[in-house]
DNA sequence: GTTCTTAACTTGAACGGTTCCAGAAAGTTG
DNA sequence: CAACTTTCTGGAACCGTTCAAGTTAAGAAC
């Protein structure tokens, strides 16, 4: 979990200013990874008070744009944000609960890019979702 | 492309009534793969004249529950459908213009369900999105 | 420090895909 | 053919997200 000066440097590394929205905002999804805007919103607001939501739009696109966050947006969700970037991982989200749960990719570091055949498409990314069912969910199925 | 006749016999085998708009949806998904809602909904009207776009809804709805459809829901986009269901293929998609290609899975038949670490879930469909630039907008670009 | 410029934030409204609801219509069973 | 469901229609609502215009504040230059 970085400092709040770590955070800063974040966002002044990535040529942004330095507001206390974006501060809020960055550090409200290093502490609450896969959160959903709403959530965002609420812990932006706990920090700072009253906070328009399209300002935390607003910052979340820019944190997004500036490589600083990850926008994921599985089926049926809304879109949710988290801070680990360009590591490389995928997910694990529960069918019936939502619950979302990081993988390291399976393939290594530099992963998964091969299609068995790419049609002639320049591939950048290969993101994985696999879709189960989380353990808290299992269990009470099976009561 | 299956014929009139099979397009009622899969419904019939799914236990689904058989009603114009079934038949000009499944149709339409037949003919348009990863078509949106609107263009299936253009295409069950050229066909048959006015139907409700809640109709189509709630037919693109009971044919992906009867597993004669699937629906994907790539990041970005609103849903699309196609009539590939059950054979594991995995999707190119481009960034700029939304293109989508399907392309067998990498790993074989029954693949990817296999995470690095799986959190305690059960695991029940690897889905990879593979993001790029189609042909044609690399072409563009390079212009 | 003050001023200036530009980016960021606020307020309010709109948008688009999707879903909900109640009633009418049509397919299926006996 | 009659009864019973399921499906389809029409209209409205919902919700996450975006747009637009104007105000505020961060950062750079003087």
């Amino acid at each position: 979990m970085p400092t709040a000066v770590e955070i800063e440097e974040l966002l002044r590394g990535a040529d942004l200013r330095v507001t206390q929205p974006r501060i809020a905002a960055l550090t409200a999804v290093h502490q609450h990874p896969h959160a959903e805007t709403s959530t965002i919103v609420e812990a932006v607001r706990t920090d700072l008070g009253e906070v328009s939501v399209q300002a935390v739009y607003d910052v979340l696109r820019a944190l997004t744009e500036a490589g600083l966050l990850r926008r994921i947006e599985p089926a049926g969700s809304v879109a949710r944000y988290e801070s680990r970037v360009d590591d490389n991982h995928h997910h694990l989200i529960c069918r019936s609960c939502g619950a979302i749960a990081d993988v390291d990719c399976a393939a290594g570091a530099t992963p998964c890019l091969t299609a068995s055949e790419n049609h002639g498409f320049e591939i950048d990314e290969a993101e994985v979702i696999y879709w189960g069912r989380c353990p808290e969910c299992l269990a009470a199925q099976s009561n």
